[in-house]
DNA sequence: AAGAATAGTATACCCTAGTATCTTAAAATG
DNA sequence: CATTTTAAGATACTAGGGTATACTATTCTT
């Protein structure tokens, strides 16, 4: 199908071609969502073959990840630090948001379920070479609370440092919808109960 | 009523033939793990056609869970009371450890994540038609500790007491075992914290 | 520049979840 | 019984994830 000698002359590699799926992929992505989202689809969108796609991700459901990652609204990685560590929490999980609402979580559902298969919940949110995003702010959150003296971070295992991630993945597997008011009730009665417990 | 019950009935119905399906299915679960397991091979084993699996089941780890719930080792609905919360919610969790360890853990993870996609974390435990046991079970404990005055159940929230399942599955993902150790850090670290919360 | 190595292109293929269809046994109804 | 309704049997089919193969354009190496 791709006329060699028309727009693309010469044959498309690496970054190029790379770049080329991804567009494809974001772009199938927002117009069916995740379930409709096929790969045979996103290769004759791309002018490409499916071999391409697999050559560089496992799965569908990596190549969907990261083109949302890629092309979907960036995780503000500005730490809040509005002196409560209750109110830092729930400013940092707002942000997350975006990304569902921007799809309807029940257009991402599958993703995440898919996504599970491969990697822990923990990294979800992480650009397939660099490291966890969601993590480190909320360790820096936290860091910040020490400061205050609202607890102690190193007292802290890392199962406990994931629990964020991990209660807010349930909340998009179970409900569907993660609201400012689901955020809110994570915080106060899990999360802050858990980081300020006295061992 | 005619009552023909005869040796070689030609076409089995009903019950009798729900139960062959499921011992087939179960049989070979035990054989090659979920992710081995296919429709079509149940429905060879139990000499039943395809379409009898799917009008009693509408997914395949809808009969895999339903097989595994009849014949896999039973939850046991003793509630323990070791007159200490911590010590009650412990061993009450490693009683599902053996669910997870008679087959392996990793073999059993794409029927959870599978399982996710039609059904809430906090309904992973339960039967298709009887109440959620892991969830009920969990107030009795934490009911047992109020008389003690450890804590409040009146204000756990709904969040708050799925919080169990919803870690316990969370490690069955993510690490794929599920032992003693972590138990214990999860009543410790998270649970315990969370259910003595004070307001 | 020649040849090797790499990574596209095009296409066919496999596998399995899930569905549709048509025939027919058995049960329910009366 | 005769008739109607239910559900099993057999089988073909669709769709999509993922793989294999044969060939060829581009780039790398010497």
């Amino acid at each position: 199908m791709p006329k060699l000698e028309a727009d693309h002359p010469k044959r498309r590699r690496g970054a190029d071609l790379e770049n080329a799926v991804l567009s494809s992929a974001w772009e199938l992505l927002q117009e069916v969502g995740y379930q409709d989202f096929t790969m045979a689809e996103v290769a004759k969108r791309a002018n490409a073959a499916k071999p391409v796609l697999y050559r560089r991700w496992s799965e569908k459901s990596s190549l969907a990840a990261t083109a949302i990652l890629k092309f979907g609204p960036k995780l503000d990685v500005t730490i809040p630090d509005t002196g409560n560590l209750r109110q830092d929490l729930i400013e940092f999980f707002n942000q997350l948001i975006k990304i569902f609402d921007m799809f309807g979580a029940e257009k991402l559902k599958g993703l995440v379920t898919d996504r599970l298969k491969s990697i822990p919940m923990g990294k979800l949110f992480s650009a397939s070479n660099s490291e966890n995003k969601l993590q480190t702010a909320v360790e820096q959150i936290l860091k910040q609370a020490e400061k205050r003296g609202e607890l102690t971070v190193a007292e802290l295992p890392l199962r406990v440092l994931h629990l964020p991630s991990v209660l807010f993945i349930n909340e998009v597997v179970d409900q569907e919808a993660v609201t400012r008011e689901v955020i809110a009730q994570i915080v106060d009665d899990i999360l802050v109960p858990v980081f300020t417990a006295k061992k």
